[in-house]
DNA sequence: TCGGATAGGCGCCCA
DNA sequence: TGGGCGCTTATCCGA
């Protein structure tokens, strides 16, 4: 475990190569250029970031505003230490990424351990479940099975109304956008050329739809139900008092 | 500018209270748990992490693997420190986050400055403006528009053959999946109502197709053309030369 | 704000 | 490995 306050460029080569060798979590904050080139081409000039590499080689670079980094390289590059000129270079197969440090304001570094994964409920697999255990949330359905596989897609949850006529249908754990129903349309047409038949019913299922996604499926005569993912936790009183008390 | 080794809870959260007044970016190596409630809800076990605030109140959480954080909160949120258990909350209209500190490894923060932008080259938009100035990568071809708007969406590129039927282009970065050729016959369909057209020719220009999107392609009577993004890998002294045209 | 679309998207799962 | 797709996607841009 290593803090340093401005580091000499001698003394941050030598602090950076033993974290890389002894594969801690390192944090840098910097001033910094970055050039990036491989799936697009960039390049970033001087100012003040924050740069984190980790021990399976992962290289994020924060600029200090905003949730996504400004440039990053993949997990299992190759990190390469410039001598002269203190820079290093992250390099794989089809990129590679550059950062000059022009100087370090702080560098620390830490062999962080974490066996830990996260738990989330919420998803639109989870609301897909739901709806297969609860059917009588669509109304007139018969579940059949879930993550039916087209080579058109994966069908979210199948089955049949009362008539024995098939139902496809989509969920969206948001908001049902044009590319949901288009979505939808793709499976609908290939399990009706697929099996042959006349009649499949489309539904989406989601809390909410756009304008031009209701109009869409209108013309499609595919139908929309409004459906909360499970857990989905809506702006209620709770949190509205909660965020009172915060305001003062 | 500031870094405490192992510093106890109460300077801790001292340092991380002048912190944040001072809207310092602050990195914090620590133990932690995780909760989150809102659009999902979450949670992470003991583990440790890396913890990054930043002036703009984001609050990014970062397991020791991967390049994606694990929690995260936007920016703008309201953060609140627990007077007894160390715990950090982060609050939004419609989402909160908290996180307990087990034991901070190592504290650090700085006045982050950094006025510049990334400057990037081999976007979709790049292509279409390629192809808008060179028509003649897709062959025959006279280009009439770019972005022209449909209610359906926004079209690449727009224009026409020399029978002055029309041509719509859909241009993607790297490979066209379902996705895309599903989004081009959105725009056909809705353009051949809309001008009354019999014949409108899609065009997939990407330097890649999926073997089913080629199918769906064939089913549909588009055309793929395999066009290269510009900038993609091309030599360094090139690519110096284009950046900077693009920065004026 | 809503709606649509891109992203160096990432990451997961399944054939 | 390729293909399809969800994501607390984030972020941008236009109406």
């Amino acid at each position: 475990m290593r803090s340093i306050i401005n580091p000499s460029k001698n003394r941050f080569k030598v602090l950076l190569e033993r974290s890389l060798r002894k594969t801690h979590s390192i944090n840098i904050m910097c001033n910094c250029e970055v050039e990036y080139k491989g799936r697009a081409v960039s390049h970033l000039k001087m100012g003040d970031r924050v740069v984190l590499i980790k021990p399976d080689k992962t290289v994020i670079v924060h600029q200090p505003s905003g949730r996504n980094p400004v440039n990053w390289m993949p997990a299992q590059a190759h990190i390469k230490l410039e001598e002269s000129t203190l820079k290093i270079e992250s390099v794989n197969p089809r990129e590679f990424m550059k950062i000059k440090f022009n100087h370090v304001h702080v560098f620390s570094s830490s062999p962080l351990k974490d066996a830990a994964t996260l738990k989330q409920v919420g998803s639109e697999a989870d609301m897909a479940k739901m709806i297969y255990d609860n059917p009588r949330l669509i109304g007139e359905f018969v579940p059949a099975s879930m993550e039916e596989q087209t080579t058109y897609g994966f069908i979210d949850v199948f089955g049949r109304d009362y008539n024995n006529n098939l139902i496809i249908i989509e969920c969206k754990r948001y908001k049902a956008g044009l590319d949901a129903v288009q979505q939808l349309r793709r499976y609908v047409e290939k399990i009706k050329k697929d099996k042959s038949k006349e009649i499949v019913t489309g539904i989406i299922a989601a809390p909410k739809i756009t304008s031009n996604a209701k109009k869409m499926l209108e013309d499609w005569n595919f139908k929309f139900v409004k459906i909360e993912p499970p857990m989905y936790l809506v702006p209620d009183k709770e949190l509205q008092k909660r965020l009172e008390e915060y305001e003062t």
